[in-house]
DNA sequence: GTTAGCACTCTAATTAAAAGAGTGCTAACA
DNA sequence: TGTTAGCACTCTTTTAATTAGAGTGCTAAC
């Protein structure tokens, strides 16, 4: 069943009307508001046909009507404007925090917040494939070894491990080359039993610290929770009337709390991006498949910064969200964080 | 002017019943619970007379009375009792996420308010002194060194460091004995432009990494920001009707995202310790100079690591929380804590 | 196909009344 | 002199009832 002309244009009129004021929206209202110059009865007619087809819903007999989340969909699938935001200087707000990719992400955080009046989320980078690329032992002191482990993109780990034999300087170079020769390039699945044998033949003493090494490098391969989130502006949500219902406002600001969202961000995989700029996605109410965010809307958008390795942004809104800024704002700061990530390298 | 012996027994009474209910208590009430044997219209004069010094205030007249900061403050300066708390398994619950500080951290928060049912928040450790221990400088790739700074206390510090021009493999070595020989044992105010000047004398090519080196040096010993606080539990204040008012709720939670509460600490020397136990200090509303938690209290311990380094671990809650409860896992926490720093060394 | 008009429904706001809790004060009592 | 019973009074909370308002659906006319 196709939307006439005409239905279109007054769900549009409906879903604005909204969007602004968050009240349920009357016939009167349509037919003053918009230029299809129709009478209110006329009005009714079509939102009554709109209500059935699932676009619309009454709260209550007697009430306007409000969007479905499947009126909601069909507004920003179809009827979306692109709007052009300002980029002004977003960027060298940024570049001031970059050194630190945490302090980067952070204010990231901050600035969406701020920028968007709704919540906002940021994940830290994660790695398709994470490969050793430099490993490095120094004997910080004669009960300290430190291990650091950097990994394919410059990421690096570090660990203090305490030992309780010392070590030769020697040895400690020793087992540098030995380590390094063995581990360079390989993955997770790649350190089998077979290469540990082969480290360990190679170092005939010290077998516990070089237990206690490959134990760190294991985890710096597998670790999953390093993957931070970042949150910002999470109160902005309580400035919704339709989300502050008590019962539900705690499910909501725990689902923050708990950071629940990025289980999903790990599930969906990043698989149909490049056709679209940033892989932009909007999530409706209960498209989040999170019951917390019912009554909300989740615009994502994922950030590369080298190959394989991404990550994602996310502002959570009441449904009535303004997508047009959003989706906007995401945008143009998704083009300034490329600029960013390729400056530096 | 002296509270008599009976003025005090009332006062108990009061409060207690008011952590429990959180109701204006009357002075029926208080003749039926407590083994006082009086009747109501005594202690009704008591009361007022207990209103006139400042200890409870009446919301409205015809209202039972509630304490004041001025009632808590003596409850809990005179009367709380020591209330020993069960152990039980907080230690082993926190072993096992011990291998980094981080994680460590963010269960304590966690589980301090499980325990509670209040919020938490644990501020990562900070340094009093920060001294150079060790540097390393290692070429990752050729466009990437990887600098590696360890404080005292076994604080590492790592950041990469894009460069031009390739090093050889000798001069970094060069480098990195220049920089140890020069800067090992210095604090930020020992760093200055005569020890610049003697490592940039000795390294004559290769300017432009000294100085960047230097900078990242620098930003290890001064930087205060990587002074993370961890929550838990923001939401369990939600669980109180008094903190409830829609207007005060979202200054009460920004405080807690912004992390506000660590400007305070920060200025607050941990100056008073040793002589007791933790350290654990009460803050009775208004006491925390914050306006957005006039209604709550604040319980923070201190923890310390090693020599100089120190963190904070603080409760918040609504002004009738259960300060023995609170103050006893507090304690209880703290010991756990010591075992496992020491643990680690 | 469009529109005016009207009866009907449901919510939200307003008002009124009643119930409840607790005090302060007075007067009596030990 | 300290304690207590009793009662009038105050203020909040609860409940109920009424009213006003918004918006629809339907019918009949254009």
């Amino acid at each position: 069943m196709e939307l006439s002309d005409r239905q279109l244009k007054i769900m549009q009129a409906i879903i604005k009307t909204y969007l602004e004021t968050g009240e349920p929206v009357g016939s009167r209202t349509i037919s003053k508001y918009s230029d299809l110059n129709l009478s209110s009865a006329t009005i009714r007619n079509e939102m009554s046909d709109l209500e059935e087809m699932g676009y619309i819903v009454q709260p209550h007999t007697s009430a306007g009507r409000i969007p479905t989340d499947k009126g909601y969909r069909l507004y920003v699938d179809t009827m979306m404007e692109d709007k052009v935001q300002e980029v002004e200087n977003m960027k060298s707000e940024l570049m001031e925090k970059a050194d630190k990719m945490e302090t980067l992400f952070k204010s990231v955080a901050k600035l969406l917040a701020n920028k968007t009046n709704y919540a906002s989320m940021v994940s830290g980078p994660r790695y398709k494939s994470k490969k050793v690329k430099f490993i490095q032992l120094s004997e910080v002191d004669s009960n300290h070894l430190l291990t650091i482990v950097v990994l394919d993109g410059n990421v690096v780990k570090n660990q203090m491990i305490k030992i309780h034999e010392p070590v030769s300087s020697e040895n400690v170079a020793k087992l540098n080359f030995v380590l390094n020769t063995a581990l360079n390039g390989l993955d997770v699945s790649e350190v089998n039993i077979a290469v540990i044998q082969s480290i360990k033949s190679q170092v005939n003493e010290h077998g516990g610290i070089v237990d206690s090494v490959l134990e760190v490098i294991a985890n710096a391969l597998t670790e999953d929770d390093d993957f931070e989130v970042y949150t910002s502006g999470t109160t902005n949500i309580l400035k919704y009337p339709e989300l502050t219902d008590k019962d539900n406002i705690v499910d909501l600001l725990d689902t923050f709390e708990e950071r629940t969202l990025i289980t999903q961000w790990k599930e969906s995989d990043v698989q149909n991006d490049g056709d679209e700029n940033h892989a932009i996605q909007v999530y409706i109410g209960n498209e989040t498949k999170l019951d917390s965010m019912k009554d909300c809307s989740l615009v994502t958008a994922t950030y590369r910064i080298g190959d394989g390795v991404y990550g994602k942004i996310g502002i959570v809104g009441p449904k009535r969200m303004d997508y047009e800024k959003v989706v906007a704002t995401l945008q143009s700061l998704m083009k300034e964080l490329d600029d960013i990530f390729k400056e530096k390298n």
